[in-house]
DNA sequence: CACAGTGTAGACAGGTCTGTCTACTTCGCA
DNA sequence: TGCGAAGTAGACAGACCTGTCTACACTGTG
């Protein structure tokens, strides 16, 4: 997934500087990990600015999660597109994920996870997240409706590999067992 | 997976008591999100007993870990073996566990994604689990040689139903997948 | 009985956290 | 010029957190 970078040269609002500098820290520490001091020491606001734009820490939260959305969503399509639209792009383009130093598995399955059950809120932008991404596998699935059960099948192993390749450190062997799945739900469709 | 009930009349240990009382906040509420002071106020301790037995709030997070591990796999092992120790056996088993109502996912998983960054022992103890998990999982399959390569795939399908029933809220959905790719796992073997 | 081990209750220190607030500055617009 | 909006720096309050410590009680053993 390409990184946004905010250079330190573009004139850029306070909002998007904090939202921009939450993203990753909250992608890259986690979410209670970075506390909101943080946030504005390094995005270089002031604490009203801040809380100005972000009412609580618990707004500035969902708006990170909105954010990684819709880029995530983006790259997700463009690199499965850009990979030949086939299921089978699905490993070209999640190679190109895990390799990346920053990768720390699914800022939404992260978020569920150290917050779900104080906000359903991320509860419900998460199963959001999960819908499109399962949307966007299911259009690389040939026309015949057959198929279209699948791809919640295919979203669960995707899902599965993400979580795999963050524990167990090694993308090859998640993509392998991913390689392995996809090749059966297609032999067997 | 059955609770261990640890019965108000029970004279158990002061040290099992915090280690089964932490298992239990740990696991529903998050880590991060309990305090010693709840866990010493629920299992009925004095803090200079939580710290003779837990030097550190580290120290207890690795305990409730490897006591989760322990716990998890026996009954892993045996809800395999009760549901007939086939593959198809993982639906019934892990049907069981998501239907649980203190289902929340891997206590390994939230574990990782929640302090994973700055505590490498639990990520280690997290690549232990799978691991045990998978052999588990390998232990359901056919003698044949050929079999065995497909229990890496297996495990992380699993881990993508743990995920999906956490996130998504409809463990029927989950299993639904996992099915599909087990049938077509065999179907191709 | 004396001692060690194990337990009780809880005060305390210092750190981190979220959110409220004061005081001041800069910019754009009427 | 005056005003409002948006910005700056940072003090402050109260809550929560982890870990240290005091004082005392109980039990088992030599």
């Amino acid at each position: 997934m390409p990184k946004h970078h905010a250079s330190p040269k573009t004139p850029s609002s306070a909002r998007e500087r904090i939202l921009l500098t939450a993203h990753e820290l909250f992608y890259r520490e986690g979410i209670r990990a970075t506390g909101i001091d943080r946030v504005i020491a390094e995005s270089g606001v002031a604490k009203v600015t801040f809380y100005r734009h972000f009412p609580s820490k618990n707004d500035l939260i969902q708006a990170f999660l909105e954010y990684r959305h819709e880029q995530w969503m983006a790259w997700f399509r463009a690199a499965l597109a850009r990979h030949g639209g086939t299921p089978q792009a699905l490993l070209p383009a999640l190679a190109e994920w895990f390799g990346d130093a920053g990768f720390r598995g699914c800022a939404f399955i992260n978020s569920v996870v150290e917050l779900g059950g104080s906000q359903p809120a991320i509860v419900a932008m998460t199963q959001r997240h999960k819908q499109d991404m399962t949307e966007a596998i299911r259009g690389l699935l040939p026309p015949p409706e057959r198929y279209n059960p699948i791809a919640e099948a295919i979203a669960l192993a995707v899902d599965g590999a993400i979580v795999h390749a963050q524990l167990l450190q090694v993308p090859g062997a998640a993509l392998a067992g991913l390689d392995r799945i996809l090749k059966a739900l297609e032999a067997g469709a």
